[in-house]
DNA sequence: AGAATAGTGTCTTTAAGACAGTATTGA
DNA sequence: TCAATACTGTCTTAAAGACACTATTCT
């Protein structure tokens, strides 16, 4: 159990106390490329530095009621209930004393995914908050350039066994859109007759949109429009091509 | 980050406080059988119950010393160092108001894996620590049934794209008993032909023992002895045989 | 007509599943 | 000699990789 028995009558204000807060590394995709929110800190330590947005865990709050609230606060997006295929996933948490010189401070990790992604403003605070292109946003405040690789490997990882690719795209889509989230996320380049061929031979993967379609580049032949299915996993995964130097 | 702005000046004392812990998934092989480390609690709340080792994270640990304290504590076997093969992994973090009836706990939960498992005696305590079987191992007081149970489910899942399989595993150890690994988290039979080819495919997932043979069943051919290798990802993943009705 | 994008078909290669058969040991 | 376990080989099947090719749209 969590309360050892040694500790049964301990004082729990005897100790400095611990700070709950949670991080969150929002990610999405913007004209194909990826990008995080980010939010510029005004006060030391860091002061002027991007950071993971983040805050506390309030007293009647979870982690992730907390992740919730304050993703709605930093990207503007209001009730984040709103937002369909929203993704929020627990990373880690990250508790080495001394990652905040203040205080005590530990601190769950999420990743969030977002399909649109509309201007972020800083929420109630002065703080200014932008979406940056994920490869030009180091360094940042605190341990959170780790915490945002670590976004970036889960997710990568999870795109090759579950459905969440679709979490990055909009309600309806075209399987080019979601070829390019797996081709953004893990910076390869994949054939596309065989891309095609996976997704629609899993089932619930994707439905289709009877009739519909879109033009995508302002030209060439539109584009099927498609939904995300209820599967949630892939079996079998979809592999990214193995790296040089990485072969099977 | 953690610390937002409007919190800057926060009183860290001003609200209670929340208590960090940790708690430990243990899991080990005993005779081809899963078996979980579990303590008896001796007091209010869930007195008399099986619940997962664990305690308070101290203001100079992380969560994950915490962790490697605790286990040292509990499976009496001294100091983890010792353990070849120890395998400790954050599952992740349990923070919903209420979980404890006392006080506001966050928990970090853990999954340890283990080759051998010496008999566990109660640590520093009063209370009764002992190795049960998985399949017979609840109701837990608190939520940690369902910590039980995503421990189980990652642990699984890591069997199938990463080497951790051999954490299980003694220094040395047969094909057989790797498969029985497998068979065992999986609740599936495996092809040994099959699965050998597979292992033996994958570039340092186990290097032979030269000449060296160990007799399993007290009757047969001696089975080869292995080690563990380097990798610790298996390319392309070694995928446990789909379900019926989840097939892909 | 030509560029651009979407979609189909097919051959090859890889890896897994199934399973027959051989090898080496103790009782 | 038989049961028990370890190991090898091979045929079949499933799935991915690598294309060549057709289709539909805009300029």
């Amino acid at each position: 159990m969590e309360v050892h028995e040694t500790y049964d009558k301990y004082d729990k204000y005897a100790h400095e106390p611990f700070a709950v807060t949670v991080d969150l590394a929002v990610l999405t995709l913007r004209s194909g490329v990826l990008h995080v929110l980010l939010v510029e800190r005004g006060h030391e330590p860091y002061a002027g530095q991007w950071a993971l947005p983040g805050g506390f865990v309030r007293p009647d709050e979870s982690a992730e009621t907390a992740a919730l609230r304050e993703l709605a606060e930093e990207t503007g997006l209001g009730d984040v209930s709103n937002v369909s295929g929203l993704h929020l996933e627990q990373l880690r948490t990250y508790s080495e004393p001394g990652r905040d010189p203040r205080m005590r401070v530990v601190s769950v990790a999420f990743a969030a995914l977002l399909p649109h992604a509309p201007e972020a403003h800083g929420g109630g605070d002065a703080v200014q908050a932008r979406w940056l292109p994920y490869d030009a946003a180091g360094p940042l405040a605190f341990d959170h350039d780790r915490i945002l690789a670590e976004a970036h490997d889960r997710v990568g990882a999870k795109l090759e066994y579950t459905c969440l690719a679709t979490a990055f795209c909009p309600p309806e889509f075209t399987l080019g859109e979601l070829q390019q989230v797996y081709e953004t996320v893990w910076g390869t380049g994949l054939d596309r007759p065989n891309f095609r061929r996976k997704v629609l031979a899993t089932p619930g993967f994707v439905e289709p949109v009877p009739g519909a379609a879109r033009l995508t580049g302002g030209r060439g032949k539109p584009a099927a429009l498609y939904r995300a299915g209820t599967a949630t996993a892939l079996h079998p995964p979809l592999l990214r091509p193995p790296r040089e130097g990485h072969p099977a």
